[in-house]
RNA sequence: CGCGGGAUGGAGCAGUCCGGUAGCUCGUCAGGCUCAUAACCUGAAGGUCGUUGGUUCAAAUCCAACUCCCGCAACCA
């Protein structure tokens, strides 16, 4: 029996078109999916949208339409970003769906039921632009007088009949949990929640009157509820909650809920509350990633700096833009990125080095031997590449992509890459050719299998571009996962077989360096 | 005293948790090769690791203070 395995993206909130960093999330969450599944896990990913709540509903009004119309529209462009970045997702959830309504209602009952849910009035200092309640002491005086959410948004007075949930009750477990080796993890965020928890948890208002795009809270028809109640409580829906499905038995509780790090406090704090309320376990790991910044700038329309993901995976291709991500930057950490870093990453790494080893391995296969590949005897040097190629493939690769330390891990593989370029040089077959022919056949035999040991091993960074050089190679798509890098009679069951090596395509071609415009970048 | 991130050769970064020859990519310069996607390989130049002080046999790494930069309203991971 395989290993189940479920991570989750956080759901996004489509009250604007998909942007970069939605698509660093859905593929660093794609990567690792892939890779467990490689690994021969059983995987569920699930990504979707948040739909429900306030921004929501006062946008839809602006635009003079309803906000499931809305939402509708919003949501399609985030499903189409998933195909465009070949996003391997089991489920991609909208929380206006019907099971997610019933799953949200079946939390709130068990919660309730647990008797953590009390209703009472609520009044305060409410911020739209935060949606959040801010104590008298925590305002700031703005300019004219007014009084500012310490967030220096405008708030209101606000009298309103709300459910509260007894965070307080869980500060003790809370704590207990944070300090859990590996729950919460980059570390760094872990001491800022550890301080947040210790400082006090208040009671947290969770359900609202002054609305009603939301879910409705099971006998208070006219109270919707929180929308991160009903956010969060998607990574149940999904797998079938309330009902006690395979699935929910399978795959709860998550192994990693992959987040932005600017919502690390509702899901490393109040999720999990919500699960020990509802006596459901709590998830093994929430990983907060870092920010793209463009040119090291925050994206934001105002700059007019904002990036379609799919514009960029149309103009270098998806596996490019996937392998600049990974690579470039430290998960965990912010990270830059632009146009000229795409192609000058992609160029170096991909197309020069390991696109061109594939393409004159093959070519010197194609020419020299007529494309027919035979049983050979290695020598030592032969054997040390190997050994060199298979450890980057199946350790180190593997090693830091467990620990989603994406960048090293890639920068192994690319070592091994390094590594097979130098022996080709070093070996210099096309002399062997005239001097030596026997063993000119082995050194390019000799770099046949390291290809295919490289192709199988980046397969979750380029899935598209590392298929098509397997299938170059003829490796079965059986045969592909990480258990095959074990496999020693591979190669001499393709030997049998009688495949031939027909003149290669380039896997990576090299992209075109865009003009750099000095406009974009603000006064740059 | 609001919170957090950052300052490392020309550019972008890693290394900082668990002190001990400062590493990678790009760029520059020189050489090699000619199989290959004007690609590949080798070598070199270039850094007193923001400042000051402290701990230590030893500090980019630990401690203290300071300076500067960037996020934390809106679109938004």
């Amino acid at each position: 029996m395989s290993d189940p395995y479920y991570i989750t993206t956080a759901i996004s909130y489509p009250n604007g078109k998909p942007h970069i960093g939605h698509a660093y999330e859905a593929i660093a969450g794609d990567v690792i999916a892939r890779f467990q599944r490689l690994q021969g896990r059983e995987v569920r990913f699930q990504t979707g949208t948040d739909e429900h709540g306030l921004k929501m509903a006062r946008k839809a009004e602006e635009q003079g339409r309803t906000a499931r119309d809305l939402a509708d529209e919003m949501a399609g462009y985030f499903q189409e970003m998933c195909g465009a970045l070949n996003i391997s997702h089991d489920r991609f959830i909208r929380t206006v769906e019907d099971d997610h309504h019933r799953a949200s209602q079946a939390i709130w009952q068990a919660m309730e039921a647990k008797g953590d849910l009390y209703l009472d009035r609520y009044e305060g200092w409410y911020s739209v632009r935060d949606e959040a309640y801010y104590d008298e002491s925590e305002l700031i005086e703005g300019e004219g007088g007014e009084k500012l959410s310490p967030q220096e948004t405008p708030v209101e007075w606000t009298v309103e009949e709300s459910w509260f949930f007894r965070l307080s009750k869980y500060q003790e477990p809370l704590l207990e949990l944070l300090k859990t080796d590996g729950f919460l993890r980059p570390a760094s965020r872990r001491n800022e929640m550890i301080a947040f928890v210790e400082g006090g948890l208040r009671d947290l208002s969770v359900s609202r009157t002054s609305f009603d795009w939301g879910v409705k809270v099971p006998g208070s028809d006219d109270h919707v509820m929180y929308v991160w109640v009903d956010a969060l409580t998607n990574y149940l829906t999904g797998l079938g909650y309330p009902e006690q499905t395979e699935d929910l038995a399978k795959f709860w509780p998550a192994n990693l809920h992959l987040i932005g790090k600017d919502i690390v406090r509702f899901h490393s704090i109040y999720w999990p509350a919500f699960l020990m309320s509802a006596d459901l376990p709590v998830p093994q790991q929430v990983f907060g990633h870092g920010f793209l910044l463009n040119r090291g700038q925050k994206e934001s329309k105002s700059l007019g700096n904002v990036t379609d993901p799919s514009e960029l995976a149309d103009k270098f291709g998806v596996d490019p833009l996937r392998y600049f991500l990974m690579r470039e930057v430290a998960f965990g950490q912010d990270g830059s990125y632009s146009t000229e870093a795409i192609v000058t990453r992609a160029n170096a790494e991909l197309a020069n080095s390991f696109g061109n080893l594939a393409q004159r391995t093959l070519s010197m296969i194609v020419k020299n031997m007529d494309g027919v590949l035979e049983k050979f005897e290695t020598d030592g040097v032969d054997d040390a590449l190997r050994t060199t190629v298979l450890d980057a493939c199946k350790t180190e690769l593997p090693t830091e992509f467990e620990k989603l330390s994406f960048s090293t891990g890639i920068e192994a593989w690319i070592r091994a890459v390094y590594a097979c370029n130098q022996y080709v040089d070093e070996q210099a077959p096309w002399t062997l050719k005239k001097t030596d022919p026997e063993r000119m056949k082995i050194v390019l035999q000799t770099l046949f299998m390291t290809l295919r040991d490289l192709a199988i091993a980046i397969q979750p960074v380029v899935p598209e571009r590392a298929a098509s050089l397997l299938d170059q190679l003829a490796i079965p798509t059986d045969e592909r996962d990480y258990a095959a890098l074990n496999d020693s009679d591979w190669y001499i069951r393709l030997v049998d077989s009688g495949f031939t090596v027909e003149k290669p395509t380039a896997v990576f071609p090299r992209l075109e360096m865009p003009e750099v415009d000095n406009a974009e970048g603000e006064g740059a």
